[in-house]
DNA sequence: ATGCATGAGCA
DNA sequence: GCTCATGCATA
C-alpha cells in the first residue's frame, strides 16, 4: 500500500442521523490468538479484545458509506465520529468541507495575519530542495533544569531548531477557517476572573510567582544559524524571533496567566480561531505550555498566544459570546492499543534502527502481528518524539540521570547511535545529559 | 497529559 | 514514505 489511499474513510456525507453508532469492530474477524493490540473504539475501548487483522484490510474494506453509515458486516476499524449534537445543518457543513480541503474559506494564512510573523528564521532552510543535507544546526536541549526543554540557561542558543534532515521539510500550510468574527476577544468570559494586572507584557513579567524559574543570566541571541541566509538579521531576542530561553519563560508565564484568568487550554484553543481564525486544540495548547513543540512550532504560535493573552487581559469583564465550528466529520481509524509487552519490543527495535525500511516494518508488523501502517506509524511518532524532547515522564533530575535507568535505558543507549547516515543533531534525552554531536 | 492518527508537502 | 504540525480519543 505504497500509496494510501486517498482517502480511505467515506467521504460520502452520511450523516447518520441515527446518532452515531459506532461499535467497535470485534464481531467480523475473530481471530489472532495473542492480542497484540485492540482498538478501541468509541465506546468502551478496552472492553472488546478485536485484534486487528493484517495490514491488507486496510483500504480494502471500504466503508460501506452507502448505506446508513454502519458497517458492521466488516467491522472495520474506522468509525465515522459524527458528534453526536450535530444537526444536520452541521453535517452538511462538513460534508461540504470534506469535499474541498478540510478547513478552508480564505487563505489568510499566518501571512496574512497583522503581526504574525511566520518563522522565518526558524531554523530550518526550508526550501532548498535539493540540497540533501548540509549543515544540521544543533538543536539542543535543555540541559537539565526541569521540564523546560529547550536549551535554557547555558544553552539558550539554538534556535536552529529541531531537525535540521536532510530531505524535506514543509512548510505550515495553515489555513483555516475564519469564522466571521463573532467576538472581539474569541472567548467568554469564566465569570470568575481574579485579577488582571495590566501591563503584563510578555518579555518577562516578573510578577508573579516564578518560583522555580531560574534566572536567566544572558541570553544570546540566536545567531549562527545559516542556512542559506534566509534571514540574515535577526537580532530581536525577543519579538520576532524568541531564544529558547524566551519561549521557556513565555510558555511558563502563560500558562501562569491563563490559569488566573480562569481559562482551559481548550478554551484559549478555540479564542484563538474567532480571534485569528486559527484554531487550536487543547492538545496544542497543552504541548506548547510544556514546551513538547519544535522550536519552530513554538516560535509560531507564541505570537498568536501572546495576543491572546493581551486580549485577555483587556477583556476583563466583557461579555463574549462563543462560538463553536462545527467539528469536522473526520472519521478516524480507531486507536490502536499497543499491548506492553509489543511497546516493548518496538523500541528494541528502534533502539537498534530508528529508521526501518518498509520490508523491515514488514516484518516487524507481521511478527507482532500489527498492522504495517501501525507500524510505520509508531516509528514516525517515536521518531518525532525524539525530536521535541520534553520528557514524557521521565527527567527533571539532572542527579538521577543514571539511576533511574529503570526506564532510560533506553536513551542512554541511543545516544550513541541516534542517528545514522547523516542524520545526527542533538539528541539529548530527557534532561539527562544532552550531547551535540553535529559539527 | 499523551498515544496513536491524519495529512500536506517534499523527495 | 518521511517529516512536521496538529488533533481526537484516552488514560
Amino acid at each position: 500500500m505504497a500509496t494510501a489511499a486517498s482517502n480511505p474513510y467515506l467521504s460520502s456525507n452520511s450523516i447518520l442521523s441515527s446518532g452515531s453508532i459506532v461499535h467497535s469492530d470485534s464481531g467480523g474477524g475473530g481471530m489472532q490468538q495473542g492480542s497484540a493490540a485492540v482498538t478501541s473504539g468509541s465506546g468502551g475501548y478496552r472492553g472488546d479484545p478485536s485484534i486487528k487483522m493484517v495490514q491488507s484490510d486496510f483500504m480494502q474494506g471500504a466503508m460501506a458509506a452507502s448505506n446508513g453509515g454502519h458497517m458492521l458486516s466488516h467491522a472495520h476499524q474506522w468509525v465515522t465520529s459524527l458528534p453526536h449534537a450535530a444537526a444536520a445543518a452541521a453535517a452538511a457543513a462538513v460534508a461540504a468541507a470534506e469535499a474541498g480541503s478540510p478547513w478552508s474559506s480564505s487563505p489568510v494564512g499566518m501571512t496574512g495575519s497583522p503581526q504574525q510573523q511566520d518563522v522565518k528564521n526558524s531554523g530550518r532552510d526550508d526550501l532548498h530542495t535539493g540540497t540533501a543535507l548540509h549543515h544540521r544546526p544543533p538543536h539542543l536541549a535543555p540541559h537539565q533544569t526541569h521540564a523546560g526543554a529547550w536549551g535554557s540557561t547555558t544553552a539558550a542558543h539554538i534556535n536552529s531548531l529541531s531537525g535540521g534532515q536532510q530531505q524535506q521539510q514543509q512548510q505550515q500550510s495553515l489555513l483555516y477557517s475564519q469564522p466571521g468574527g463573532f467576538t472581539v476577544n474569541g472567548m467568554l468570559s469564566p465569570g470568575s476572573q481574579s485579577l488582571v494586572h495590566p501591563g503584563l507584557v510578555r518579555g518577562d513579567t516578573p510578577d508573579l510567582d516564578h518560583g522555580s524559574h531560574h534566572h536567566h543570566h544572558h541570553h544570546q541571541h540566536p545567531h549562527h544559524q545559516h542556512h542559506g541566509g534566509v534571514n540574515s538579521h535577526d537580532q530581536h531576542s525577543d519579538d520576532d524571533t524568541p531564544t529558547s530561553d524566551d519561549l521557556e519563560q513565555f510558555a511558563k508565564q502563560f500558562k501562569q496567566r491563563r490559569i488566573k484568568l480562569g481559562f482551559t487550554q481548550a478554551d484559549v484553543g478555540l479564542a484563538l480561531g474567532t480571534l485569528y481564525g486559527n484554531v487550536f486544540s487543547q492538545t496544542t495548547i497543552c504541548r506548547f505550555e510544556a514546551l513538547q513543540l519544535s522550536f519552530k512550532n513554538m516560535c509560531k504560535l507564541k505570537p498568536l498566544l501572546n495576543k491572546w493573552l493581551e486580549e485577555a487581559d483587556s477583556t476583563t469583564g466583557s461579555p463574549t459570546s462563543i462560538d463553536k465550528i462545527a467539528a469536522q466529520g473526520r472519521k478516524r481509524k480507531k486507536r490502536t492499543s499497543i499491548e506492553v509487552s509489543v511497546k516493548g519490543a518496538l523500541e528494541s527495535h528502534f533502539l537498534k534502527c530508528p529508521k526501518p525500511s518498509a520490508q523491515e516494518i514488514t516484518g516487524l508488523a507481521d511478527s507482532l502481528q500489527l498492522e504495517k501502517e501501525v507500524v510505520r506509524v509508531w516509528f514516525c511518532n517515536r521518531r518525532q518524539k525524539e525530536k521535541r524532547m520534553t520528557p514524557p515522564g521521565v527527567a527533571q533530575t539532572p542527579e538521577d540521570v543514571y539511576s533511574q535507568v529503570g526506564n532510560g535505558h533506553f536513551l542512554v543507549d541511543y545516544l550513541k547511535d541516534a542517528s545514522e547516515a547523516s542524520d545526527q543533531r542533538v539528541t539529548t534525552t530527557n534532561s539527562f545529559h544532552q550531547v551535540i554531536l553535529a559539527h
